[in-house]
DNA sequence: CGACTTGTTGACGCCTTTCAACGTTGGTGG
DNA sequence: CCACCAACGTTGAAAGGCGTCAACAAGTCG
């Protein structure tokens, strides 16, 4: 379980990008990243800084205590942010999807540890050149201010549903908040994918993998929800609202 | 459980200081909060906006959901801040003392609620005032901007409390945790202060008050601890850290 | 003192975990 | 093509930790 500085960046793919088809201007999440506040003038100056790296599914893109050299953009993919107790077990702090940004405790050293829940793109800048492009562009800060808060919130809706929810209340309202992230960055279906494992849910829900199968299990036999590969169907949605209690 | 719109503050003594004895240039906990960043030359420009606003026991400085029209730094005593679900179930999200500042999240509503355990002063902004304020002094900004990243990692550390620890974790963790807060703040001692009931200590650990109860008389037979009035005497810190398993 | 709030303790019950077995899927190689 | 295997998911039975209910103690305020 030990993790390296860097070791992250060992076996991904990197792109220092120029000018070229996939520079910040053709950037597919730049609408919904924090970039979408930057000028294109801006964005040109942002290229140089900036390299793509691609991660294969399973890869670490930072691991936790690990010294934080860098920030991210999550362009195409899913990752998981996850934080260990010394004797194994595990806390899902959240899943990061494309236009989220990694990295935005922006302590010594990260908090959590990256993982690729399948192949992840991402665009990285380096720390120093992070903390110098804000410095510079007050109004970059802000935007990141207001991601943070917003984080802040989340966080906030992610401990009442830990302290306060039942096994059946917090597997309804999980798939609920997915289905509203992903309709937010323009995937919008009735069919919710899951790109994470019964265990990353069950680590992110505080339950095990057991309580976690026999919910939506139970949602299913219940027609609330109908279970297929790699995701689920959300047949009556307004049961499911009333099961979250939110 | 309605709460009106400045309710909190009809029955809170407020007091437009003027350049008193009780100006920011004396402010107790101005190193301490966000104010530290901030030259005497704008302290001055400060006083001018701010009020001394003073609750008792009980009172609520601002409601869940209630629009956020004004932010908070606390000086003295110590706040609970809550969030409800429809059915009653409540959560403490966490307790702000003196040097803490209220309304970080900045939205339009407050997300929590918050009351206060005991005598409490605050320092009073208005929220256009300190929008104005924020946006003049950069320094000023990412001073909240750094808070605020501390406060997630904060929340961090509490999702992982509530989803993965057992009821005597929680408890011996709680109790580690705020003698490290008061030690921060310059109150050092072996014996930790509680300024909130067994109710309030349950609803943050995501306990029920009976259990937090037995955790502590569990601790005090064990001579990790001894039960005293209005707060606890940490005999055996290591134990606990132990037990904390941080 | 008496009513009320807050905290402690015990007995019991239930929801979730634990332990275990089985089914399903996907990749590999004979 | 299919046997084989590992990883993942589902389901059942039993156990246990924490919640629920209830009684009692202690402190507070009229």
């Amino acid at each position: 379980m030990l993790v390296d500085t860097g070791a992250c960046e060992r076996n991904a793919h990197v792109c220092h990008h120029r000018r070229s088809d996939n520079g910040c201007g053709d950037c597919k999440v730049r609408p919904i990243s924090v970039c979408s506040v930057l000028s294109l003038v801006e964005l040109e100056q942002l290229e140089g800084l900036s390299q793509h790296l691609t991660l294969d599914k399973g890869q670490t893109l930072f691991g936790q205590d690990e010294p934080a050299s860098a920030v991210f953009n999550v362009i195409e993919g899913c990752l998981r942010l996850t934080r260990l107790l010394p004797d194994g077990r595990r806390q899902v702090m959240g899943f990061a999807l494309p236009g989220d940004f990694l990295g935005l405790a922006l302590q010594e050293r990260h908090s959590v540890s990256a993982e690729a829940l399948g192949q992840v793109k991402t665009c990285r800048f380096g720390r120093e050149d992070f903390a110098a492009i804000t410095e510079a562009k007050p109004h970059l800060l802000k935007s990141l201010h207001a991601r943070v808060r917003y984080e802040l919130t989340l966080a906030q809706d992610q401990m009442l549903l830990l302290g306060r929810r039942t096994a059946e209340e917090k597997v309804a309202s999980f798939l609920l908040s997915l289905r509203d992230r992903f309709a937010r960055i323009g995937h919008n279906s009735v069919t919710v994918e899951l790109p994470m494992g019964r265990q990353d849910m069950a680590d992110y829900l505080g339950l095990t993998i057991e309580t976690v199968s026999r919910m939506l299990s139970r949602l299913d036999r219940a027609h609330s929800i109908l279970l297929v590969p790699g995701g689920v169907r959300l047949l009556d949605a307004a049961r499911l609202e009333r099961l979250a209690a939110s």
